[in-house]
DNA sequence: GCTGTTTATATTGTATACAAATTGAACTGG
DNA sequence: CCAGTTCAATTTGTATACAATATAAACAGC
């Protein structure tokens, strides 16, 4: 995608993410148009990408407004992504070349790292967990696995939860992908899938504990 | 979407569907607009839903073609497929009202006529099956299941491969979605899971007889 | 004869003007 | 005061013109 429409589509999700533009605001195409700098034909594009993501809901006559992630839909969608990317992580066992186990350690090293600064640099953390995912979803050599977690992985969610995250919660995450790395050593699928599960299920916890405080979920969405 | 962009989405489609437009073909947005009597803007919008549902791949720089799929790949899907509708039945046991219960035993019941007919109404068993595949997604209650399998379920594959079927084929399915009735009025989601995979699985491995010889893969692709 | 560059052509990206449709408010009749 | 209707304002859909870019062909130099 082209300059203008990838403009347009940082921008608006930029703001949705940030809550600048809150659940259930109008997204007027004239408006995001101007605020982009942009006209409406990439706005439209964009706009379409961030429904297919689902951060853009559209309504029963084509407007569009910020969806909102009710604790439900968060459930929802780590009950999916963790099914996903378990399967992954059980075909990418069986796949994986020696290369790609190595980069696969070498960025998990690099999480530790990020880690380890002082302080935890956050920013470093997210993107080789991004990597490092990336790595096994590649392994993996299912495009449409890849496409289908593509919608699931960009939540609005994650990229706010990670900075709640103490330093404690982050080496966890870092332990568990070491146990991950011997699974795939073992190129033993069930053993990766259930601790890609388990990972992610946890993470889904700790989303909620931070959000949703620790006892009861209130029920009042986001 | 509106007149237009529907219009042209579905005179696409069906040319692709239908073979009229060969896997790997350009699909240039002027010539798409002429043939669709419309101008380029809904064309392009068309083109973006097709390529969400894999029908239409995008190259480096953003031309169009019709997207190839390998024996691989509608492997690949269908084992998706079956991961999800598993889980979908499974979510659907827990959730399911008696009144979706009747509706989809009424939907089972048209499939049995459609079957019955003399000669058998394929559009009519296509149309029932798609009934009560989504009475089961809607009774799962996850928006993003159901976006995600939207995306597996409209495959070039399926629709060309139904009129291959036997009597025989068309009488198991039947069979097995009685099954799933069961497993769904004991509300045994385990049972619905493990019908519903089967289910999927054995459909894929009939395609792949029907398209690509009982013996081994040929590997050639379609 | 081959490689790298230039130029022409084809194709997609963007902006804008206008048409169609939807929403919401003002208004009329009861 | 409320229901239904009409009309204005807002918003999205479509068409078209033009700009930017990528592909492919012609060509020059080696």
């Amino acid at each position: 995608m082209s300059r203008a429409a990838n403009r347009a589509y940082s921008v608006i999700r930029d703001r949705i993410l940030s809550g600048e533009l809150p659940a259930g605001a109008q997204l007027g195409e004239e408006a995001l148009a101007d605020l982009c700098g942009v006209s409406r034909t990439p706005v439209r594009d964009a706009l379409r990408r961030l429904e297919g993501e689902l951060l853009v809901k559209r309504s029963d006559s084509q407007r569009c407004f910020v969806a909102d992630w009710s604790i439900d839909d968060v459930a929802d969608a780590f009950e999916l992504r963790a099914m996903l990317e378990g399967h992954a992580a059980r075909r990418a066992a069986d796949r994986m070349t020696e290369a790609a186990l190595q980069r696969l350690r070498a960025a998990n090293s690099a999480i530790r790292e990020a880690i380890s600064a002082e302080p935890a640099d956050i920013t470093g953390f997210l993107e080789h967990n991004r990597a490092f995912h990336g790595l096994i979803l590649e392994s993996a050599q299912s495009p449409r696995l890849a496409a289908l977690l593509a919608t699931l992985i960009e939540q609005p969610v994650v990229w706010r939860t990670a900075h709640h995250y103490g330093r404690e919660a982050l080496r966890r995450s870092h332990g568990e992908h070491e146990e991950l790395l011997a699974a795939f050593a073992r190129r033993d699928g069930a053993w990766a899938e259930a601790v890609m599960v388990a990972h992610i299920r946890r993470a889904f916890h700790a989303y909620a504990d931070a959000h949703h405080g620790l006892g009861a979920i209130d029920g009042q969405g986001r």
